[in-house]
DNA sequence: AATAAAAATTTGCGCGCGTAAATTTATTAT
DNA sequence: ATAATAAATTTACGCGCGCAAATTTTTATT
């Protein structure tokens, strides 16, 4: 309480009876002095409320205690929850986890990258924004910075990829669609951001050819990361022309399929497998949202808690590895199909 | 291109032709040298790719270039949303901004802060969790590191709060739908977790007193950050039940009024002005999805970019007033009525 | 109690920069 | 051209810590 403020390690290891390499020991690992040390020094902590100059810290050691973790658009719920989990898990692995989304923006994401190698983090994950995403910029960030890619895959860049099955998720979705009803045609937009988008379709071609069906995929006119309005005009313009092919519809991705719905809705075409009702629609990743839409939305679920966890831990296998990997890994976890009303 | 590696600001005047000095002089304040001088400075950091470590900066400096920013929980698309647009205003200004969520934890606020402390920010722009947020603890960090709260007010903690005005939104919503049909019942939880929840209640019985109305709060049972479901077992059971005593529901905020939107989905209660709707569904915030849920949602939106634009430009003027203002101030944005077809 | 092993200490250097005071050089005004 | 001003330089110190090598003290083993 009334004691003397601590200006810095030297005055701190004087009042605790140490010196200061000791107390500098402890705080690289707790576990590297013995305990009865630990505890004096804990204690004085606790008088004292005294901690190290992380600037200090970070000049001197050669690994930083940061991680990066960028994203293509946080205000997309997909990437709000996955990287909320992320964060959180570094927090308690003693790392001190910064978040950054690109906003949809290339010159951002370059930015970002640059900003944080000034930081010289430990490791970053990074969720490129895709198609738009300044391939060479990253290569040269990630000769630099122990990278973990994850969601969304660049071939060759980075250590490792974590992220989802897309097949898994397309071929459930339509295994199911095809098996309860009619086949579905695929809804997507025209010149999609991730490349997810595209192994998706890709996916659900190869699917309906395998099960003996005409594939059908519909594209609607939009860019950028304005999903939910993209879907919503171009169900609204092909549903008033009467173009779809099919009474059953996969969207790529569930903010699409949101904005189908709405469109659905607005136009008084009951969606669902309920008697009455005129079209089914499905989509994939259960967004945090998925179970809140009307009807409900059946869809292919990513495995937030692996894709999350696996990137972390793969990203803590990197930087025990001292940041490289003899080879590049590519983790996908499957998706879980959850039915809901929609389809 | 193929050149040496420079590895501090020494080699880089250096190469430059210039003094350290000089050096350190321009990146503190590029105007702060001459013109010519600049240019060569310029040209080199071009060739070399030189840039000076972030930590050493720091450690010397006075004041950081550090900015942190604290949202409740980020997978909240209002925060997100409303992060993004800060966040991007911090970089244009030449700052770094750092984001963190709590998640909903007061542990983890209290966390964070605790680190963002020893960043030495030059400011942090803080909205707390609310009721669950440690005052105590809050307002020792404010002390040590110059705070700007918004979106949720803490009564005479931080050096000044910038946010919505809840009386503007409830007012407006209120007033529209008397106007236009029966007024309001109130639907909210029964223990908010966000200090505004409390106004916009309080801001609801005034309103239907002065409009000479009977006030009506519907409680429903939840804690914790995941609204939509308690607006929707709230909803189901209220309705199931056929309790809700009148045909206009005024949520306290959009992700309520979507769980409640999608029970009445559930339940075949048709919601809106139109023809053979039985119930009209309002609410507050503005959500980016209350465009796209079924039917769309009537709310009163926050001024996003005022409350964004509000917070940063208050956090750089108490920056450049040295950290402290003579008087706490408060900033209230009003809303604005966006009528759609849920209400 | 003697010995080995582990932990802590002392000593001393280095990291990359900020910053201040005194001095020199370049630019502008008269 | 001379003086006045602005810009750049030199010199020197400090920030708070990491880290390595050599030494001393403490703890564990037999």
């Amino acid at each position: 309480m009334g004691h003397k403020k601590i200006r810095n390690m030297e005055e701190f290891a004087a009042v605790s009876g140490l010196s200061r390499p000791t107390v500098s020991k402890y705080f690289n690992d707790p576990d590297s002095v013995r305990s009865s040390t630990r505890e004096r020094i804990e204690t004085a902590i606790e008088k004292y409320d005294y901690r190290p100059n992380i600037f200090a810290i970070n000049q001197n050691r050669k690994l930083t205690k940061n991680i990066g973790i960028v994203v293509p658009y946080l205000a997309d719920p997909f990437f709000a929850e996955i990287a909320r989990k992320i964060q959180k898990r570094c927090f308690e692995a003693g790392f001190w986890p910064m978040l950054f989304s690109a906003h949809g923006e290339q010159q951002l994401e370059n930015d970002i990258l640059d900003g944080l190698r000034g930081l010289r983090p430990a490791g970053v994950l990074l969720a490129p924004l895709g198609r738009a995403s300044d391939r060479a910029e990253i290569e040269k960030f990630t000769r630099d910075v122990p990278t973990v890619l994850f969601d969304s895959n660049i071939e060759g860049i980075g250590e490792a990829f974590v992220g989802s099955d897309n097949f898994s998720f397309v071929s459930q979705t339509v295994e199911y669609l095809t098996r309860s009803g009619e086949p579905p045609s695929f809804f997507e937009m025209q010149t999609p951001a991730n490349p997810n988008a595209n192994k998706r379709r890709l996916a659900y071609i190869s699917m309906m050819e395998r099960l003996g069906h005409e594939p059908n995929v519909i594209k609607v006119k939009g860019e950028g990361w304005e999903f939910e309005r993209i879907g919503r005009d171009g169900a609204l313009k092909i549903l008033q022309e009467r173009a779809l092919p099919t009474d059953t519809v996969l969207c790529s991705n569930d903010r699409l399929a949101i904005g189908f719905l709405s469109a659905c809705y607005e136009l008084e075409i009951r969606v669902g497998r309920k008697e009455g009702c005129s079209l089914r629609v499905a989509s994939n990743d259960d967004h945090p949202f998925a179970k809140f839409t009307s009807p409900s939305l059946t869809t292919a679920a990513h495995d937030y808690d692996s894709v999350a966890n696996g990137s972390v831990e793969t990203l803590f296998e990197l930087i025990e590895s001292g940041g490289r990997f003899s080879k590049r890994t590519e983790t996908l976890y499957p998706a879980k199909l959850v039915l809901r009303a929609s389809a």
